[in-house]
DNA sequence: ATTTTAAGTCTGTTTACAAGACTTATTTTG
DNA sequence: CAAAATAAGTCTTGTAAACAGACTTAAAAT
């Protein structure tokens, strides 16, 4: 049987896997995120194969992350830009970063660190703003289930994230 | 040949889709982080074959992301549960959640959302904090390279990432 | 003592990925 | 201008991984 897609599951996480979850996605998106634009040049510093990139460009571009357009200087080349929706993927792109600084890449591995350019500070964790501006750190927030989840997985969330009884996080 | 993997590339984030890039990964990773922790409930909530969803739980455990333990109630049963390294995985879940939210789901699915437990109302973006404390928009972060970094990502990310000829951010 | 359950392993089939040869339309070089 | 080089693919073949489901083993429940 064909390989499990998860398009038609209830969690947003899935569905966004759905999208950028396949082996090779995300790195073609930090690509272009770092200026690379160019089919060749994505195969030159990924080291991916001709056929599985060209796949990964259609599905992107099919998915509305990535745009291909036609280099006005030059008829065979085409130029891939991030959408709003690949724009957006940065904070999944920096948690990713932060989450490898931390745990994956040795201690004295210091290759890449998100800064903020304001005060010239590395960054030091992510954090979240509510829609009345408050700022809180990402390990106190909870879930909710919307009007639109099944019962099931309602229960789930109630169950993982209820004040009283504590819950499974930190 | 065999599937390529990312545990030799220099940037952090292929490291760390070398460790959780793998499909069905993440997705085992959220049942572990709502309140799952056995492995015929993954099965059943999450549809996984038996034998990828055994390789996964190894994956993770041998990453240091889960830990195994047996169950002293039953001792057929076995108990998966996050390491910090895991529980640090959360950032990165809620940065696809709102990405899925706001791009992926259609504007009438409301399923799942983070909120802020302090305030009541729900999260709203995602935003760093340095190591001054001070609270920065994701959008407006910089990357610099540092003393591990080659020459080549380093002319990348500068390139990417130089003040005077704007960037392709947004 | 028998049945059920938890957590796997094993088997045969299908799909995805890797490497490299080949293609087509353009651009550059001699 | 003709020939070579280049951009962006497609096609082919081999291997690794994922799929469904049957089977296994030890412990628990009936």
């Amino acid at each position: 049987m064909s390989k499990k897609r998860f398009s038609h599951h209830e969690c947003p996480v899935a569905r966004s896997l759905d999208q950028i979850g396949d082996w090779w996605t995300l790195l073609v998106v930090r690509e272009v995120m770092y200026g690379v634009h160019q089919f060749n040049e994505m195969r030159a510093s990924l080291g991916i194969s001709r056929a599985v990139l060209t796949t990964r460009l259609a599905e992107l571009t099919e998915n509305g992350i990535l745009q291909r357009l036609s280099d006005p200087t030059d008829r065979r080349a085409a130029q891939y830009h991030l959408t709003q929706k690949g724009v957006d993927l940065w904070p999944v792109i920096i948690a990713l970063l932060n989450w490898s600084n931390q745990h994956v890449l040795s201690d004295s591995e210091d290759v890449v660190k998100p800064f903020n350019p304001a005060s010239g500070q590395p960054i030091k964790a992510l954090c979240a703003r509510d829609t009345a501006g408050n700022i809180t750190p990402l390990n106190q927030m909870v879930l909710r289930t919307g009007t639109s989840a099944t019962p099931h997985l309602r229960r789930r969330i109630e169950k993982a994230f209820s004040p009283p009884t504590g819950s499974n996080r930190r």
